[in-house]
Formats: structure tokens, sequence, C-alpha cells
RNA sequence: GAGGAUGUAGCUCAGCCGGUUAGAGCGCAAGUUUGUGGCACUUGAGGUCGGGGGUUCGAAACCCCUCAUUCUCCCCA
């Protein structure tokens, strides 16, 4: 016999949970629908070439591989094996992976079915994703994207639009959020105007964290990247006024950073007056990792709980041109659906009718009420109301603790006597009370 | 990749410096109640103390190794 175990950073969801994970499926989901986005799927796995080198270097080791089937050491070069160079063996024993995300596999499947697509192309995919990541809190390593893209289009009302879905979306799930949002070309701005435009990604990364290690640490940061004391002191002088219009001047000589301010500054008139349910502020620290988003760029952090984003996305000028398909733009965003469960834990705001799997248990006494009962159950389903028969007749402590503990709010007996009068005894779980009614009555009270 | 923490009953954990048959709460099963759950009481089942090795008269406890989980940093949803 073997100890029955998971692998690290991936979780079973018994019934409650999986209820309460489809309940923010369904929210997001009915939102993409709303703004026109059309369902999308694709392989859970990918071939490595089409993953490899998106999600830069750590990125690449975070991919899940896929080991080749058959006797794939038999062709594999004996000079790498005998090496032990992993890096170098990888490809010659594997040919696909897990993916990584669910943007990739899009910007993919957009170049394959180019000919098919009308664009502007709005897709949403509700899919998990795989990362070999060190799990802790808050991070898995499968989890659920819940993506909504537009490709095709460099209209900045789809960064508006994607705005007020992110809005929508946690307004019903009750999650009051900050929606951060930034524009790549200002970040550049900044490293031009500070002249160290080839260390932007390390500039980046250090200012990113200016809310988690505050300013001394960001000095640290940039200093320990070898980031000139200079430049480090304009940073400093630009982090500390972060509105659009106090970096106009700073970007007088930065025709980019300009065009970046410009492209914010349209999204949110867009917005003006339009009231949004939460916050959506501006925030020139916001990075983002990932390398291939080259416009705006959103953050989405919960109001009162410490847990990281619940969702991100960006504008990506060129996300189609390392498969052979230059020059389409798009912009997506994602939501985290598993930190969004965690989120919506800590601040207990699932819905309680989640709990309850059918609204009343049919129970019997014998044999021959058994039968009734099951004649019963079948005609309020017939109806369209989900219900239950316990399958064992005769103990009815049993049969009420069953009830009890699935949370079924109403039981129905049926014994001898409501048998011979075609009728059944309903007693609320709650209450305590009992009633002897007609099923037409019980059908009626639960709504058929 | 770097660094901490924790592994004892189905679950959450107690078990202090090594010392008799390893405990509690919850849960589970049966009963008090053969047409009525939650409450109460009674009884019961259930443990290779993560695994391996070592120290010792004696190890759940101390040491080493190993496996697993978890948290932090890096990075991210």
């Amino acid at each position: 016999m073997q100890k029955p175990g998971l692998p690290e950073g991936t979780r079973d969801f018994g019934p409650e949970q999986s209820r309460r994970r489809a309940y923010i499926f369904e929210t997001v989901r009915t939102v993409f629908i709303k703004y026109g986005f059309q369902p999308l799927e694709t392989p859970a796995m990918e071939n490595l070439s089409t993953l490899t080198g998106k999600y830069g270097e750590e990125g690449d080791q975070l991919l899940f591989k896929i080991l080749n089937n058959g006797d794939f050491l038999k062709n594999a070069d004996p000079d790498i094996l005998t090496t032990k160079n992993s890096a170098r063996l990888v490809p010659e024993i594997s040919k696909r992976g897990l993916r990584y995300d669910l943007t990739v596999p899009f910007a993919r499947f957009v170049v394959m079915n180019r000919h098919a697509l009308t664009f502007p192309f709005k897709r949403y995919q509700i899919q998990p994703v795989w990362r070999a990541d060190r799990p802790q809190k808050g991070r898995y390593r499968e989890f659920y994207q819940c993506d909504a893209d537009v490709i095709g289009s460099e209209s900045l009302q789809y960064e508006a639009e994607l705005v007020q879905i992110y809005d929508e979306a946690f307004a019903k799930l009750h999650i009051p959020v900050q929606i951060k949002i930034n524009n790549r070309k200002a970040l550049f701005g900044i490293a031009e105007a500070a002249g160290i435009t080839d260390r932007f990604t390390d500039m980046t990364v250090a200012i990113d964290k200016l809310d988690k290690i505050g300013m001394d640490g960001v000095r640290r940061e940039l200093t320990d990247r070898g980031i000139p004391a200079a430049a480090t002191e304009l940073l400093e002088k630009i982090l500390s006024a972060p509105s659009i219009n106090a970096l106009r001047p700073v970007f007088a000589a930065s025709e980019t950073g300009l065009k970046g301010l410009e492209e914010l500054d349209r999204v949110f008139r867009f917005l003006e007056k339009l009231p949004l349910q939460n916050d959506l502020v501006f925030d020139i620290t916001l990075a983002r990792g990932l390398s291939y988003y080259t416009g705006c760029i959103f953050e989405v952090v919960a109001k009162g709980v410490s847990m990281g984003s619940i969702g991100g996305g960006g504008r990506y000028a060129d996300l189609t041109g390392v498969f052979g398909m230059p020059g389409l733009s798009g912009v997506g965003i994602s939501f985290g659906a598993d930190r969004i469960y965690d989120v919506l834990e800590a601040l207990a705001c699932f819905p309680k009718s989640l709990t309850t799997s059918v609204p009343v248990l049919f129970v019997a006494l014998d044999d021959a009420t058994h039968a009734y009962a099951f004649e019963c159950v079948s005609r309020v389903r017939a109806a369209g109301i989900p219900a239950e028969l316990y399958p064992e007749p005769g103990k009815l402590k049993k049969q009420f603790e069953y009830a009890a503990k699935l949370n079924i709010p109403l039981v129905a007996i049926a014994g001898e006597t409501e048998m011979q009068n075609k009728t059944i005894a309903v007693k609320n779980q709650q209450s305590g009370e009992q009633r002897t009614m007609a099923l037409e009555e019980l059908m009626t009270t639960l709504g058929a």
C-alpha cells in the first residue's frame, strides 16, 4: 500500500470549494461576455519551442517540461548525456511543456488562425496554467487565469474597457480593489531623462519595489545594480511627485515618455464621465515583469488584504511577431482566480447560497414508501428542481443527519399515511416546522 | 536558486529537561430514542509517533541522513 499525496503546490477542490470557484469563474465570464469577448480554449501542453524565450530567463526555468515518450535517451546526444548539462539536455529529451500563461498560447492561436479571424479579435479564456515556482502563500504551481485580450487594434478605448471590466467584476464579487495603471513608455521616458536607457529593466525592477521597500531600499537597489548616483537622484525626484501633469516637464526631451503620458491621459478621459466603483490610480512605480508589455500596464490589488496582485495585464505592441505575424497590437488583462478565492475567503464574502446542493431531500420509512418517494423525487426533478432521495429507507436519524450535513433545507418524509393520501410531510430543517402537503404544493414552494 | 519552520489518530494539536500500557478536542460508529437531525450523556473503533540509521539499560523526545509539507527572499496571478 502506498500513502496517497499530491504534487507540491497543487490542490484538490472539494464540493464546496468547487462551487465557490465556479462562482468566481461565472462572475468573471459573465462580464467578459457582456463586453463582447469570445470563448477560446487551448491545450494544456504546448510545444516547448512555443513557450521558451517568451517569459525571460527566469520564466524558462519555471516552465514544466514534459518528458518525451518512448525510449527518449536512445537518440539523445551522448556527449550531452555524459556532461550532465541539464540546460542542453532538455531539448534532447523534452519537446513539450505545460503552458505558463494564456497570452502566449493565444498569440500562437491567432497566428495559426489569422485567416479565420475577424480583427479586432476579442477572446476570453479561463483555464489553468502551471509554473514550477516555489509554492508559498497565494502562490501555487497549478492555478487558473481568467484572461480577456483584444488583438488587432491600437485603440485606447480597449484599455478603458478593460478597466471597466476589472471594476465591474470586482464590484460583483464584492471585493474592494485598487486598479493601478501605468505605461511602459512613461517608464522608458524616465530612463531617458535619467540617461540610463541601457539599464531600463534594472530600473523598473528596482522602482517596482518602492511601496515594499521604501525609497531607501530603492536607492540601495539601484546602486547595487550599478546605476550612477546622478541618475538615482533624478529618479528619486521623479518618484516623489508622481502625477501625469508633474511628469510632463521631466519628459520634455523624451518623445516616448510624452507619448506614454498622452496614452494614459486618453484612458482617463474615456472614463472621466463614467463613475467607477473602485479606485483607478496612476502609479508610476508599477512596472510588471513580463517583458512583452509596451504600452499601458495594469495591476489590481485587493484593499485590506495582503495577497499580492489578484490581476494584471497590459498592452503588447508585437506579441505575434515571434510567430511570424508582426505589427499586431494587443491589450489584455488577467484575473488570478485562486488568489481571488483566497481574498474572498479572507473577507468572508462568498454568498451563503453556495453551501447548498439541493433544496429538498426525500426520505422513506420502508420499501413500499421508498418506491413512492422515488416517484415523488422524479416528479420534482422533472419540474426542473434539484432533489435527492436517501437510498436506505428506515432509520430517520441517519437520513436527517445526512440532510443536516449537506445543508439541505427541507426534508420530505414519505410514510404510510402520506403515501395513501398522495401527500408528503415536509419539515423545515432550520425552523423545525413540519407540515403535510400535496407534492404540487412543495413544488410551488420551491418555485417550479 | 537562497534561507527558516513543521511532520504524533480521519482533522486540529498537546506530550516540559529521554523513563511504565502515547493523550485531548473535533469527527466517525453504536446506543439512550423501531416516524424526526442539531443538544446532552454512555460506549466503542482508529496511531509503522513521516522514513532510515545512530546514541542509550530505555527514544515520539537527543544526533545524522532522507522524504514531504509550509513560510520568506527572488519573481509572479
